[in-house]
RNA sequence: AUCGGUUUACUGUAG
């Protein structure tokens, strides 16, 4: 019932099962953090641990830290953390994985990388959790760096994951020779033809500068979905070429694809930048046309747009019957 | 029977 979308159902369920064992409290706590109740899962935790009856196994922990992750419970997760070692699970490869991913979603860095160094048998999942937290805050080289350790102690990846980790590291970091080894490791393993991978691929090119390549992948792919054509389309806005970011965009339409919020992000910053105020203006039009809710963000991008231009007042106006609080 | 890593966007300060 909970994999299917009925927690409701399931919740029932597990209300009249007259016994409980350890699968019946797990999967419970696994439904509230498969559907986003992160504190759900935790306070059923504490109802198991008032039942007594039934003690914690690593799946269980694995669910709790997600739990914590989830709702940005640090301190709850490093309690759980004291009672993982406690119960001398910490050498366990997914409940490694899980403390990397809440401490560097939690901002610790530290922490994720001290429970990375303890673990005695890394897979490629904890490696991989490790690049990704270096990769989002923005250690692009540190996360290569991380990859280039993984390489020498001869783990390779076994699947896109590892490679939608580092390619934004190398976008972050504008480290094109990097990004283009791996495109090749990518050929190799035949991974090209991932609709991810090739989005970031794009995303990588365009970010290192190199818009021929970025386009050279983008005509290759197989399939494209509306992300695809946004990183593209940010390439061109970035590189302050509002003609192809708009030629872009009307292909895009002629192709039947639905442009959405991003699109238009990306359409105003690139009419912004190029002093394309009255084109701006019409996108922004034809987004509300489309029945798409201008965010606080669009709001922004069309400030930025008057602003720049100098048109001050109609900016301030604008951001005036803006229908949120700014930000 | 229950379990871990996942891609695209904007502004503002200094340089």
């Amino acid at each position: 019932y909970a994999k299917c979308g009925s927690l409701d159902e399931a919740s029932s369920v597990f209300k009249r099962q007259p016994t409980k064992n350890l699968v019946t409290w797990n999967s419970m706590i696994a439904g509230y953090v498969q559907h986003g109740l992160g504190q759900a899962a935790l306070d059923l935790y504490e109802n198991m641990l008032q039942d007594g009856l039934t003690t914690a196994d690593q799946v269980t922990f694995a669910f709790l830290l997600q739990a914590c992750t989830s709702i940005g419970a640090l301190h709850q997760g490093e309690l759980l953390h004291a009672n993982i070692c406690e119960s001398g699970l910490e050498s366990d490869g997914l409940i490694g994985s899980c403390l990397i991913k809440l401490y560097s979603k939690c901002g610790s860095l530290k922490d994720a990388r001290g429970v990375f160094d303890k673990l005695p048998m890394k897979d490629v999942v904890t490696w991989t959790a490790m690049i990704s937290g270096y990769a989002e805050h923005g250690l692009g080289q540190e996360a290569l760096a991380l990859y280039a350790s993984m390489q020498s102690e001869g783990m390779t990846p076994a699947d896109p994951v590892t490679f939608l980790c580092l390619l934004p590291a190398c976008a972050n970091t504008g480290a094109l020779q990097q990004g283009k080894q791996l495109h090749g490791q990518i050929q190799e393993m035949g991974l090209e033809a991932d609709v991810m991978v090739g989005n970031s691929l794009v995303d990588m090119y365009a970010k290192c500068g190199s818009m021929g390549d970025a386009r050279k992948v983008f005509d290759r792919l197989l399939t494209r979905d509306v992300v695809t054509w946004n990183a593209l389309l940010t390439g061109y806005a970035e590189h302050n070429d509002a003609q192809m970011a708009v030629q872009c965009f009307d292909n895009m339409l002629q192709q039947g694809v639905e442009p959405d919020e991003t699109t238009f992000i990306c359409l105003l910053v690139a009419c912004s930048h190029a002093g394309l105020v009255h084109e701006g203006q019409q996108y922004f039009k034809m987004m509300l046309e489309d029945g798409i809710l201008p965010t606080v963000q669009h709001y922004n991008c069309m400030a930025d747009l008057l602003g720049r231009s100098g048109r001050l007042k109609e900016a301030e106006a604008m951001l005036q019957a803006m229908p949120f609080h700014h930000n």
